[in-house]
DNA sequence: ACGTGGTGAGTTTTT
DNA sequence: CTCACCACGT
């Protein structure tokens, strides 16, 4: 899109206040957010390192960062920061150390290193064995609340209504002792350390407020609370902010987000300027009316209708299957014919879907029919094993206190150090005050330590890694001496070992490889000295996903499969919806919950992914385990259009006699249609 | 300390 | 079905 709207170009220019941009979707409003830069830039005057955006994710920051570039031509653009909340409170976090209680060679722990702390904390506090799983995720979610409510510890034990709160609350205590005591922030803590920080104190707070001249915030649908705070504290009263976000478009309340915070703003900015684009470019007015239509169903705050210059284009096809199976067949079968007819490329064809699970009926039928097909989602580049195996080597010895990565490499591969010697040894560390790896080559862990063989193991381990952190960390061009580690240990050899498949392990040692040509890439690239260090390097790389770099050089042509989830933000010409059922879409857990509302943004989503045709499919009986459970079509299909409907194979309401021969004529029907 | 068989659960996910 | 985890045996 080369030329802006009269709305579009009032939202880029209007900087007078704070501005509220509800975007809708397909409106462009990245296209506002990059215009928005270059025009602070280009004819504000305003330095670029003066200039913050925000984005949701890192892919994203990387390609607005991009398109600013080519619109304010090469240097302007550079100090310019575009990043995630994530990476700009790691920014932060670096430049207010002592404030937060850190060392500078501090490790941020992933997900899966907390719940393994919490887990432990959570045994020490004896509770039964039996639900220890559910109570591990009810505290885990607990514990992330709290920090993004900027509730620490002590005040979440005064506050405790429950016994189980409080039982929570002190676990939040220790927890959070620990991870001061490794030296290491979890992710929840990037936000919430520099925003607790920016509440309380002054000097840090101006002298932030000062750095940033002008905030932007894309997808501030999709904020928590911690999140608008830092917002807010960044901007002060001088409210030089663009907040841009759709509330239909909020799918991410079950991990924090409150599009609340939309209305909030306007409570907050009593001058705040709200624009509406309503202008929809991407899809043919008939899926707008029926994203219209479904939308319209959920209560709003801001009223919001979507339009399109675009042609009615295709009826949306619902197709009623009998199995999953045949549905993916239709699915398949389908896409190939018209791809066929209409002269497109696989990847201009989606395949969306509710759970991953539902990807894997689809893959098969594929495969069958040679459609190439690119799978996102799924495991992410970083927990996969050996990725977080290398990881943790380095994250060790870039932080000798980071005990959670010491647990998970001191037998990987297998030293004959099993779980009795660590607890021997973690009680050595604690009654000494320091840290496993320090213990291990401490003179009075003999002493406390019966077995013999053991004693030398930790300590030959101990003196083993002190050497390689030496030579990583004092050279100049450390990806050597790291791949010296690795076979130092013969990790190849462990990886072959253990590994399921030959080919398996070929994939993880090139995994690894392209960790480590990546770490090198980043040493070569850093422009400033600052990041050129190795420490500032594999602590930035716990929060980027190699992977998309990866993916970002491939633009094969294939057909995308993906959860409804991850095709927020993309666009496509064909879009299948699959399991468009109850229990499915909306999830049996969301009608639970009752949070059906964030469902239907979810088909909402879905629906406006689509360009020019969009097909729905569901399944009248759905394999589970090992057995069929007949299923319900989705509310959501009775809440469309039904006059730009086009149904087929749909489920009759008459008797099951007749409700089999329809069936059957379908089925009949579906097989001419394949075989033509 | 480590391998094996049996049992049970089974959204969405970025950082 | 399939993966992850636990208890048990070596």
């Amino acid at each position: 899109m080369n030329n802006l709207n009269p709305r579009q170009q009032e939202a880029v220019k209007y900087i007078d206040g704070p501005l509220l941009v509800l975007a809708g979707a397909g409106s462009g409003k990245t296209s506002v957010i990059t215009r928005k830069i270059a025009y602070l830039i280009n004819e504000c005057g305003i330095k670029a390192h003066k200039i913050f955006a925000v984005t949701f994710t890192n892919k994203a920051a990387k390609e607005m960062k991009e398109r600013v570039s080519r619109l304010v031509q090469g240097k302007e653009a550079k100090g310019l920061t575009v990043s995630t909340f994530h990476t700009l409170g790691l920014t932060m976090i670096r430049y207010e150390l002592d404030a937060c209680g850190l060392k500078n060679n501090f490790s941020i722990l992933d997900a899966d290193d907390c719940q393994r702390l919490l887990s432990e904390l959570l045994h020490k506090d004896n509770s039964p064995e039996a639900d220890q799983k559910q109570a591990l995720k009810w505290i885990s979610k607990k514990i992330s609340d709290w920090k993004n409510d900027l509730i620490p510890p002590v005040q979440a034990v005064s506050v405790a209504q429950t016994k189980e709160d409080l039982m929570a609350a002190h676990i939040y205590d220790a927890y959070q002792r620990h991870l001061r005591a490794y030296n290491a922030v979890d992710f929840d803590d990037l936000i919430a350390l520099p925003t607790r920080l920016l509440q309380e104190n002054q000097a840090i707070r101006e002298k932030w407020q000062d750095k940033v001249h002008y905030l932007l915030v894309d997808e501030y649908q999709d904020t928590n609370t911690a999140q608008y705070l830092m917002v807010k504290l960044l901007v002060g009263v001088r409210g030089r902010f663009t907040a841009v976000g759709d509330d239909d478009q909020s799918i991410y309340a079950w991990r924090g987000a409150r599009p609340e915070n939309m209305v909030e703003l306007t409570k907050d900015y009593p001058q705040l300027k709200v624009i509406k684009l309503e202008q929809n470019y991407r899809s043919m007015a008939r899926i707008l009316n029926a994203a219209n239509a479904v939308i319209a169903n959920n209560p709003h705050v801001f009223d919001k209708k979507l339009w399109s210059q675009h042609g009615l284009g295709d009826l949306i096809r619902v197709i009623t299957c009998p199995t999953d199976r045949d549905e993916a067949e239709y699915v398949a079968n389908d896409l190939v014919n018209t791809k066929l007819m209409n002269r497109r490329t696989f990847k201009d064809y989606a395949i969306l879907y509710r759970g991953n699970f539902q990807a894997k009926a689809i893959e098969t039928q594929l495969r069958e029919l040679q459609v190439p097909y690119k799978l996102s989602g799924g495991t992410s580049f970083y927990s996969r094993a050996e990725i977080k195996d290398v990881m943790s080597y380095l994250r060790l010895i870039i932080n000798p206190d980071d005990d959670s990565a010491f647990l998970r490499i001191i037998n990987t591969p297998k030293r004959a150090i099993g779980p009795v010697t660590l607890e021997k040894l973690g009680v050595y560390a604690q009654s000494r005050g320091v840290s496993l790896l320090t213990a291990c080559t401490e003179l009075g862990l003999a002493a406390h330590l019966g077995q013999k063989k053991a004693v030398v193991s930790l300590h030959e381990f101990g003196t083993w890694l002190e050497e390689h952190q030496r030579e990583i960390l004092d050279n100049t061009d450390p990806v050597p001496k790291i791949r010296q580690l690795l076979s130092d240990i013969a990790y190849e050899d462990y990886i072959r070992e253990t590994a399921p498949t030959p080919q398996g392990a070929e994939v993880r040692l090139e995994n690894i490889n392209f960790l480590l040509n990546s770490i090198q890439n980043m040493l070569n690239k850093a422009e400033d000295e600052e990041d050129k260090n190795i420490e500032a390097i594999i602590r930035k790389l716990v929060l980027i996903d190699l992977l998309e770099q990866q993916a970002e050089a491939d633009d094969s042509d294939r057909v995308q499969l993906m959860t409804l989830h991850a095709a927020k933000g993309l666009e496509f010409p064909h879009v299948y919806m699959i399991g468009l059922e109850e229990d499915l879409l909306p999830h049996r857990n969301s009608i639970d919950a009752d949070t059906v509302e964030e469902e239907r943004r979810l088909m909402y989503v879905g629906i406006t992914r689509a360009k020019q045709t969009l097909t729905l499919t569901l399944a009248e009986r759905r394999k589970s385990g090992a057995d069929f459970r007949s299923t319900t079509p989705s509310r959501f299909l009775e809440e469309l259009p039904q006059d730009q409907v086009e149904w087929q194979g749909r489920r009759s309401q008459k008797s099951p006699a007749e409700k089999k021969r329809i069936g059957g004529a379908h089925l009949a029907n579906l097989k001419a249609l394949l075989n033509s």
